[in-house]
DNA sequence: AATTTATATTTACAGTGTAAATATACTATG
DNA sequence: CATAGTATATTTACACTGTAAATATAAATT
């Protein structure tokens, strides 16, 4: 036999494999992910996989980029929670809150997409950048919304170097100049949530801290503490809009 | 032939062949670390090396005790370069540079650390511990300075859940449960540093915010501002060490 | 109806870690 | 000194891996 009958054949089998895949790497982590494998439980043989993946790597690229996509869909809806003006710090909170959640609810996933699990795998960037700036988009976007709400602290933070036309500035969906430290901020807040929660999720924090959710929370709360100016309207015994 | 006369042999076997396994991570990445390429560049056979290191697991897990031993002499040497008493907060910070320079100088000993890098392989923690513990030990030993020297401010830091007799108390030299919301502060700063270098060491940081250096100074300094009470003996307007 | 394209299979190759059996150099013992 | 035992290697073999090449056939297109 050399293809069996279309209504024999498996509907989506390039989804299939994706499926397959994420279950393999589920069940027995990302390292051990094998083509050959994948086809003996879809009933194929392994070349067939090329005809959907030109390679393994192309594979791990499909399914990252899915990663990605869980990812930030988790960030947005966590955004979109506290949509009313007024509400920035919530949104801040809360996408920080969710990002641990989906973390620890997709380990697997979030180490696909953070930690190097694959063998001879090396990220395509340039096809990444896009689903990575998406998700870093809901961040980004709380900060610019702090800033030009008049409540982000960002003094003394140094701004990325950025000529115009840089991808930061479509990031921010902005051309100003002054968004660049904003930016700097979502980067700092950014690696403080991703340290604690990768080791988190890769178990190098239970050894010696064990209550990872007491220190997550008290992790936002100083970053909140750090970034945010108090609200409008409420000056201290100095003056206003100082707070540190 | 079945085992060349002594002369002939290499000495040292065992150092020689994690040699060459460091020289093969260096170059090419701890995935593609193959016991047949070491055996190869070595002039003997694969299985020989069954006779130094039951495992390819047994290699990786001297590699990374190795890389600890690195990072751990490099830390406790950054802490020995401000000895004195009165130098705490050079001393944290000093540590701090050392981390990160340590890092981006032997890159691929840190991802050995603290990624996921070889296929199969999960670290024995209970082996590990010990050299974890040690390397650790210099950001700890430095925090638990400061708090003796009456200059840390832990307030509001969860202390970990710990009975007596845990490793942590062993880890701190001491068995004051006072000491342990001083052990958190040492996890929350291992959290951050580790969290910004980890993105600059695999490259997720560049994409976005070119100047890690500026970036890492500007996390230290804030590091000292949260963790670190001002001096004694210089009162500000409200009370004495009243820093927030 | 003929041709092209898409989707498989079969076969094969080079690579991997490692288990088993075997052979020899060195060391210790009767 | 002879002999047994141990350490250190080799050889062989097995079950894997990703993937390239050639091939065959169903489905779509002309």
């Amino acid at each position: 036999m050399a293809r069996p009958l279309k209504a024999l054949q498996m509907p989506n089998l390039g989804e299939s494999i994706k499926d397959f895949a994420w279950r393999q790497i589920t069940e027995s982590g990302a390292s051990s992910l094998s083509l050959r494998k994948i086809a003996r439980e879809l009933g194929i043989t392994a070349p067939a996989i090329y005809n959907y993946f030109s390679d393994r790597d192309a594979l791990v690229t499909a399914l990252i980029i899915d990663a990605y996509a869980s990812f930030g869909d988790c960030q947005h809806e966590a955004k979109a929670s506290f949509p009313d003006p007024g509400q920035e710090v919530e949104r801040l909170r809360a996408t920080g809150i969710a990002y641990r959640q989906w973390a620890l609810q997709y380990p697997h996933r979030y180490l696909l997409i953070f930690g190097s699990p694959v063998p001879g795998y090396v990220p395509p960037m340039q096809e990444l950048l896009p689903v990575m700036m998406r998700s870093l988009g809901a961040l980004t976007g709380v900060i610019a919304e702090l800033h030009a709400g008049g409540r982000l602290d960002a003094h003394g933070i140094p701004p990325p170097v950025a000529e115009p036309g840089h991808r930061l500035f479509t990031l921010m969906g902005s051309a100003d100049p002054g968004m660049l430290s904003v930016y700097s901020v979502a980067m700092l807040i950014w690696s403080r949530v991703h340290g604690i929660v990768s080791l988190e999720v890769t178990g190098q924090l239970p050894p010696f801290a064990e209550d990872g959710e007491a220190l997550y929370r008290f992790e936002l709360d100083s970053i909140c503490r750090q970034f945010i100016r108090p609200s409008v309207a409420v000056p201290d015994a100095t003056g206003f809009f100082r707070n540190r």
